[in-house]
DNA sequence: TCACTAAATGAAAATCAATTTCAATAGCAA
DNA sequence: TTGCTATTGAAATTGATTTTCATTTAGTGA
């Protein structure tokens, strides 16, 4: 790893090489407050900018790529692993995975016929997953005559 | 429309009523302050969260949708209008759509299959427009030899 | 028509994730 | 070792989004 950075021309430092194998241990949708915890709690002196940079960086040399579902939260994949889509939860904000393998395939038709160069894919499926919607339906005698209104609630960052 | 939202339990308002004409007329991948300022062409004491709120709740009262593209912008666009994808190009930030008609239809056996019960399909492909790589391409000598680094910038609010 | 109540508004402030600044530190090539 | 440059960590900044709060207003029922 060191040489492939230095190839790129970046210098390898404890911080980022704690980071760098931070981020493969934990490999899924790892958002960078998630990477800072985990980082933190093998040398609780590397900063949040570290990590974030770092992770960046990961990107830029094109070991992982963003993920943005649509909770404000911009969470981080490894490129390494087979493309696949996500299932996102309205209600628990819980991710599954999907395989694209043949979705991707029309994709790229699509792409190629419309003259566009392909760098990534973004697919996402937005709803409620099994489990919520078995909770739902346990309890929806309560909740029969409430109008639902606008939420105006985000997740906040894990200090 | 006064009628519709009174079933949802909301009022009419003029300023409610000149954000949704503005939203419709507009129409395609729209963001908070662009819809603020087409209101503010026709009415410039609405304020901005009047102008946030109600695209809330043109979204929540089933009419929009949220696209987030890795801009860190959200937009939004009408569910009236049949599903499709979008082309984000990486490099002038505009967007193209495509048809989804036939990967919508895989998309929801996927996620029947997971018995996951979707709500919207979100499909983005990244990557470089056509005019962009045309541009590129003829002033490909000049950039040879710049290794790219971490790109820091966002655009910014349209004042 | 009038009065009442809950919803809506506008300005400003707060929040939150993302990004940058800056002074100090540390890789790495010569 | 020396010098140059990238990297680091803390704090500040940015920019979009969301909330607060005092005031106004729509829609309901008398």
């Amino acid at each position: 790893m060191r040489e492939f950075l230095k190839t790129k021309g970046y210098k390898m430092t404890p911080q980022r090489e704690l980071v760098f194998r931070s981020f493969f241990e934990l490999g899924e949708h790892v958002s960078v407050d998630e990477l800072f915890d985990r980082v933190k709690r093998i040398d609780k002196a590397v900063g949040y900018s570290t990590v974030w940079r770092n992770l960046k960086l990961i990107c830029e040399v094109g070991l992982a790529r963003e993920v943005t579902v649509g909770d404000g939260v911009t969470r981080y994949d490894r490129v390494t692993r087979k493309p696949h889509g996500h299932f996102y939860c309205l209600n628990c904000k819980s991710l599954q995975e999907f395989d694209l393998n043949e979705i991707a395939g029309r994709l790229s038709k699509v792409a190629t016929a419309e003259k566009f160069a392909t760098e990534s894919f973004k697919v996402e499926i937005e709803g409620v997953c099994q489990s919520c919607r078995d909770k739902e339906n346990k309890k929806a005698k309560r909740t029969l005559s409430t109008s639902p209104k606008i939420s105006r609630t985000k997740p906040s960052r894990q200090k």
